[in-house]
DNA sequence: TTAGGGTTAG
């Protein structure tokens, strides 16, 4: 057996496929050594694809050489790694090996921490504890973390961590680098900094690690003064180190750090590759110096997608979309990142129209597919326009594609379909989500609010804790929030209290402007007035604007100058405070005053958003302003809306002029601007256009004003027509003459 | 007697 063993490993690749009579049985190995320079394994390393690696596995088996254990983890990893890897074909590799030793189990880690299923490398690695003989070694831990990096497995982590404390790899400058970026990916900034300073000998991997959690973290000043402290150590720096740091200059907007670090660069020669250049142009850019990056981008030797991507992002935020499409267009590739930095560039640009123009545009084209993030974006856009056809529309797209959901995408779905008005359609979404993060319960708690459902938003929170799902700032605004929507004095005041000490989140600017908002509503100025003064933190001009809103309410004039002018200290522009000063005095009565603001406002140029209303008719959004008569239908819009006032009138409506910005003088020009309200419009539109089994669904981009408030009512109740209105804050669904909100809003 | 950690756009 010796004798058969030995000829084989000089034997070139010919003489196996000529060679019928070898017998891989008999081939098992004595000595291992012998298989190191085989002329099969040496073939491994020339592969350029799977299928070679196939033809070799199989002159692997037909020669015997797979019982031999190094042999076997020389294919395995082959198989599974990168550039050439296959890891389904490499798994099954794997549980055919005999005795797989600790370099292919360690190896089977490392393949699966880099796919998209790095919790299979952790349940590996528990096999790997009963099953491998030997012990996990250097190199089994690193794998390990990065698995539980990639999946955000603290906990895993964490327990890893204990483990190599108790081994002899305490020390380990792989291991623990591997913690430090573990514990910095995880958000656990306090746990990365202690292990990272314990570090005896930390190499500039090491402060890489640190330096970027602190970026990542959202703590970029941290970044750059440990990058002063490593320079202080006499670390020298290489890109990695400079990208990170670029990053955090992006991240605060420092351009003048931000050019001392390109500078920086030049001046000690760090190599500049691809990626520093990105990062370089992301900082101009990131920090309004698009011109600068352009510069750059057209001496760059080598561009990527990242690099057009960057530039296009660099113009969309400047808001010069003509030069960002323009980049676009001269992409050698549009990837799905390119059409997603574009409509979401739009998207969250108050320009949902042209985002849903551009997500048409996408899913005509051929040569990408739209991903999860793409769908985020086209659905927040239906949100904002109340395009609920289309909503729908993805959402069967989403079904239909199999398409993963996330938690991203189903809390967009809750969320379109709340602000689109099928309350009902999002309660559906959230309990058929499978898993559910504080971000989806969150959602579906605002989504109650706004319909005015403040028991069912409260409820919801508490079956959210019930579920082990920790409530956050977000969650705290929504049930607040939902509680001023209906009224809830004391379960807001009981929820506000035990924010802090119960659930450890501090109370922000938010909450207290909701709490605000709660009392002043329910007509307790003075206990409003008393919590604004025992703030802890600065009253903002969103507190201000609450307790404004209140006095509106309940016509508290004094009151309101004093918010006002403390509002006006730290935001001299805002129209809303202006608004709802003059509403308040032409309340009651005070003409004079409504002009004297009038007057201010034309002096600071201080111009009223001009309220605008949409609707969506067959897939199509159509967008109404204040008498607008831009429509290809205006005429009969206008014929119908005199019919119905002629009908209201009949019926007893007297229009509330008290509501109006003093912008018209004459008592019938003021009558007329109410009914001119792009609110009014749109219903009229709606009841021209759609069947009277459809609900008209409306979309304000501000407050809902009182005459249209009731305009609504009466119309639901004349033309037997339910109305979805959603208004900036909440939503009012109008039927039978009355409105979900009772008229608390 | 095989190998490993840190980086950019959305």
């Amino acid at each position: 057996m010796a004798s058969l063993a030995s000829p084989l490993v000089t034997l070139p690749l010919h003489a196996y496929r000529e060679s019928p009579t070898a017998k891989p049985a008999f081939l098992t190995v004595k000595n291992d050594r012998h298989f190191a320079g085989h002329p099969l394994l040496s073939l491994l390393d020339k592969c350029t694809n799977t299928k070679q690696l196939k033809q070799i596995h199989a002159q692997i088996l037909r020669g015997g050489l797979f019982f031999d254990s190094y042999s076997a983890s020389r294919l395995f990893a082959a198989l599974s790694l990168p550039p050439s890897s296959d890891l389904m074909y490499a798994r099954k590799v794997f549980d055919e090996i005999p005795r797989p030793n600790i370099y292919t189990w360690n190896t089977l880690i490392r393949a699966y921490a880099s796919s998209d299923d790095p919790a299979e490398s952790l349940l590996i690695f528990l096999r790997l504890l009963h099953e491998c003989p030997e012990l996990p070694n250097k190199f089994t831990y690193p794998f390990v973390i990065k698995a539980a990096t990639v999946a955000s497995d603290i906990r895993v982590g964490r327990a890893v961590h204990g483990m190599v404390v108790k081994s002899i790899l305490g020390s380990d400058l792989f291991i623990l680098n591997a913690l430090v970026h573990l514990y910095g990916a995880c958000g656990q900034l306090d746990l990365a900094y202690r292990l990272f300073v314990r570090i005896m000998r930390k190499d500039v991997v090491s402060w890489n690690s640190m330096i970027t959690a602190f970026v990542q973290g959202g703590c970029p000043e941290a970044a750059v003064d440990l990058f002063q402290q490593m320079e202080m150590e006499n670390v020298k720096p290489n890109q990695v180190t400079m990208v990170g740091l670029l990053s955090a200059c992006a991240k605060k907007g420092d351009l003048e750090q931000g050019r001392l670090m390109h500078s920086y660069i030049e001046k000690n020669s760090i190599n500049l590759d691809l990626t520093l250049n990105n990062a370089i142009l992301d900082m101009y850019t990131k920090c309004g110096r698009v011109n600068e990056a352009k510069r750059l981008f057209d001496e760059m030797p080598e561009k990527d997608i990242v690099s057009w991507t960057t530039m296009l992002v660099g113009y969309a935020k400047l808001g010069d979309y003509d030069e960002a499409r323009l980049f676009f267009d001269a992409m050698p590739c549009q990837d799905v990142a390119a059409w997603n930095a574009l409509i979401s560039s739009y998207e969250q640009n108050g320009k949902p129209k042209e985002a849903l123009g551009l997500f048409h545009e996408f899913l005509l084209s051929k040569n990408a597919k739209p991903d999860e993030v793409t769908l985020v974006s086209a659905l927040s856009a239906c949100s904002q326009l109340g395009a609920i056809d289309l909503g729908r529309w993805i959402h069967v797209y989403i079904k239909n594609q199999g398409i993963k959901s996330n938690y991203f995408l189903t809390t967009s779905l809750i969320d379109m379909y709340s602000k689109c008005g099928d309350l009902e359609k999002a309660l559906e979404v959230f309990h058929s989500a499978e898993r559910k993060d504080v971000c989806v319960w969150s959602a579906m708690i605002a989504g109650l609010a706004m319909y005015g459902r403040g028991r069912a938003a409260i409820d919801l929170f508490l079956n959210m804790q019930v579920t082990g799902i920790k409530p956050n700032a977000f969650t705290f605004t929504n049930v607040l929030a939902a509680c001023s929507h209906t009224g809830l004095v004391d379960e807001a005041r009981l929820l506000f209290s035990q924010m802090e000490f119960v659930h450890g989140v501090l109370p922000g600017a938010n909450h207290y402007s909701c709490m605000v908002d709660v009392l002043g509503r329910a007509g307790l100025l003075e206990d409003a007035v008393e919590l604004i003064k025992n703030m802890p933190i600065n009253p903002t001009p969103s507190v201000w604007l609450s307790l404004l809103g209140a006095c509106r309410l309940h016509t508290n004039i004094d009151l309101a100058e004093m918010a006002f002018s403390h509002l006006l200290e730290q935001d001299p522009k805002n129209i809303g405070a202006y608004v709802l000063l003059s509403n308040i005095y032409a309340k009651s009565g005070m003409w004079e005053k409504v002009s004297e603001l009038r007057k201010l406002m034309r002096v600071s140029e201080l111009k009223k958003e001009p309220g605008c209303s949409c609707i969506e008719v067959n897939g199509v959004v159509h967008e109404f302003l204040v008498a607008d008569t831009s429509h290809p239908l205006s005429t009969k819009i206008y014929s119908k809306l005199d019919e119905i006032a002629r009908r209201l009138r009949s019926k007893g409506y007297v229009p509330n002029k008290s509501q109006l910005l003093q912008l018209v003088q004459e008592e019938d020009m003021k009558e007329q601007a109410l009914y001119l309200h792009s609110e009014k419009l749109a219903i009229t539109f709606g009841l021209l256009s759609l069947e009277q089994s459809q609900p008209i669904r409306i979309v304000k981009n501000l407050r809902v004003c009182g005459d249209c408030h009731s305009f609504a009512k009466i119309v639901s109740q004349l033309y037997s027509r339910e109305i979805l209105l959603r208004d900036r804050y909440r939503f009012h669904h109008f039927k039978e003459g009355v409105c979900s909100c009772m008229d608390y809003w």
